[in-house]
DNA sequence: CGCTGTTTTGACGTCCATCAAACACCGTGG
DNA sequence: CCACGGTGTTTGATGGACGTCAAAACAGCG
């Protein structure tokens, strides 16, 4: 095979797991697989070609940068995610490694097809559409707080349940994936209010830090009810 | 048929449109057509059915209501929309009829096994699912200047390419779809500061009104300079 | 040890939210 | 026809929260 799907660590999250293996193999002839380093680029904002893939490892972040050159973190997309829009030519966005990362990706003609023969992949990424637009609207809701303390406490409620491998329970300590900056313009903040509200957080005992990025949860309690205000 | 869709204003662009006339016969037999006034809410927030349907006529808005009552308008819909997540059970959006409206209702379920029969019909969805996504995050970027006045700016720049007709060129001259609590809630300001924007915008001779939501662009060119503030 | 990049903390100014009142519009009923 | 409330919009005055500028603290690394 071209694609290491049968060491996949995603290989029954992803979307491709509704295939059977021969249809996966058969797709992963007309994949290939890419490494991508912290900082790299998988999509270029403007690009025109309509490509697509699944993070089998690492974390990446869709972004746009306006005029005034100030970036916006748009969305996470954690392993056995999807991202790149196969239908409409071009597209703003920016699509860049978080972290180490491994990807699977394919061009949109060669995904248009595989859909076509397997209907199943189709309704499969559907449903992973539907669940980023879901977290689209939840991250509009968050930014949407008018109280900067609620958006961090929300951020990192967020964070903690991504980090958590259980749906419900937030992991209880876990490292935040985004650096102060990122945090802002995922947020709509500066840096400094997000470094700000975060010291209040500690201060408020709701939370405890751990070198840069680690966060320990130490009342998760009093966090939700600080994302409400 | 049960539904009238031989006189479908948008029979030959909603999701259904790619399905053969005997095909969406048999898809109309399973949906049901209802009308909507102002303000009456189709899906009501947190309700467990899966359900989904398809604007024929009118607008919607899909919002979110946070623990302090305040509203945040996350959406909005326009005819050959599509709204409705049938995958994950529960929801805590709300969808509202803005204008009198009409809709295609379906059941989640028998939208499911309307595309594994017609698995056109499923990318078809698709694709709408991504626009929405994209929509969504444009949106984002949106809310997320710094500048109210750009905000607002971008938000009537907005509805001026909805309202009209060719996908690049804006209406020169249309109704805005919301009140101005609406287009607060939607980007996360308030009323007040939505209105001063707004007078703001028309004495720099950017745009005029007409009545309370009639809205003329004078000058597109400086209102999207004031978009990129 | 000195360098660079990130984070934190501080002081200050500004923009927007808040509170409050005036106004426009539109029905209803006197 | 005009007074009357009801709703949505506009405008004004004020305070607070966040952005901005600046510098210090800190960690990583050659």
């Amino acid at each position: 095979m071209s694609l290491a799907c049968a060491t996949c660590p995603v290989r029954d999250r992803a979307a491709c797991s509704v295939l059977s293996d021969e249809e996966r193999e058969d797709l992963s002839q007309r994949g290939r697989h890419r490494t991508l380093e912290p900082g790299e680029v998988l999509f270029h904002a403007g690009e025109k070609v309509t490509a697509c893939a699944t993070l089998t490892s690492g974390a990446l972040k869709v972004s746009t940068t306006d005029a005034e050159g100030r970036e916006r973190i748009l969305a996470l997309v954690h392993p056995a995610g999807f991202v790149g829009e196969f239908f409409q030519p071009f597209d703003d966005h920016e699509v860049v490694a978080l972290a180490p990362s491994e990807v699977c990706l394919f061009a949109g003609e060669d995904i248009e097809t595989a859909m076509s023969e397997h209907p199943a992949l189709g309704r499969a990424l559907l449903r992973r559409t539907q669940e980023d637009l879901h977290a689209s609207r939840t991250l509009l809701a968050l930014t949407g707080k008018p109280d900067a303390q609620a958006r961090v406490a929300g951020l990192i409620l967020g964070f903690a349940q991504a980090a958590s491998d259980s749906p419900c329970h937030p992991a209880q300590e876990f490292d935040l994936p985004l650096s102060r900056a990122e945090c802002a313009n995922m947020l709509g903040l500066t840096i400094e209010t997000v470094s700000r509200k975060i010291t209040a957080l500690e201060k408020s005992g709701a939370i405890r830090r751990h070198g840069k990025r680690g966060i320990e949860l130490v009342d998760p309690a009093r966090l939700s009810l600080m994302a409400e205000v």
